[in-house]
DNA sequence: TCCTTAGATCGATGATCGTCGATGGATACT
DNA sequence: AGTATCCATCGACGATCATCGATCTAAGGA
């Protein structure tokens, strides 16, 4: 068994149905998720690495290695994370892997900071 | 010396000034000075805190401590970390200090995200 | 059937972070 | 002056994180 925490996707019903964070305090539940999502935001590497892929249509895993400076496994790993935030989704297509931005998830965390 | 990284502010010119995140590759400048700020979301505790700030016209540091079942140092430390990253803003008035949230900069991070 | 390639997973390591007890400075009240 | 209170800072500890080499799996291409 790995002692790693395992990256659990986060839940959607969490963004988009709390209204704005002023409006009223946030649960532990909802402060949890939510931390989950801005964490993933929260490394220089994976805002490079959402701002590449939200600029174009597709990106493909092999293409952000070189821009990023990173090792193939920690791609990987940050691809993952984002991922599991639900702000980006892979598509397998034959030996690559293709990633596409997930608007209404930014518009929806947008909306949570400010309506 | 301390080993600990000083909490140093980040630059205001970083937010919205740069259209979204969707339009152009962010520098590597750019990413870290973000990455700051959505580090400053990353904690739950830290989104509690500025739910709470933000839902309220003002707050005082120990009106935190019970709610947050944080000691005092630790609610110290997450509202300068809030500080640094320009999402609140403290006043001293005699032996308190009272804590406002920044709209302006909740929205700047918003329109950042998805304009 | 090999050989190559893309990507995920594992294990380790060094850095960063959240937390709190102890301490110090500043302000208010008696 | 003396005491109490609010808060910032320091130092330490355990947990989490970013990173990468090594390894494994799966999917072409020869």
């Amino acid at each position: 068994m790995s002692l790693r925490k395992a990256v659990v996707a986060v839940d959607d019903s969490v963004v988009g149905c709390c209204g704005t964070l002023g409006t009223k305090v946030l649960s532990t539940g909802e402060s949890d998720d939510l931390a989950q999502i801005f964490g993933a935001l929260a490394d220089p590497a994976r805002l490079r690495m959402l701002s590449m892929i939200a600029s174009a249509d597709e990106v493909c895993s092999c293409a952000l290695e070189a821009p990023l400076e990173k090792s193939q496994p920690t791609i990987s790993h940050h691809t993952r994370i984002l991922a599991a935030a639900g702000l980006i989704v892979g598509e397998r297509r034959g030996r690559w892997t293709w990633w596409r931005a997930v608007p209404e998830r930014l518009e929806a965390v947008a909306r949570l900071l400010s309506d």
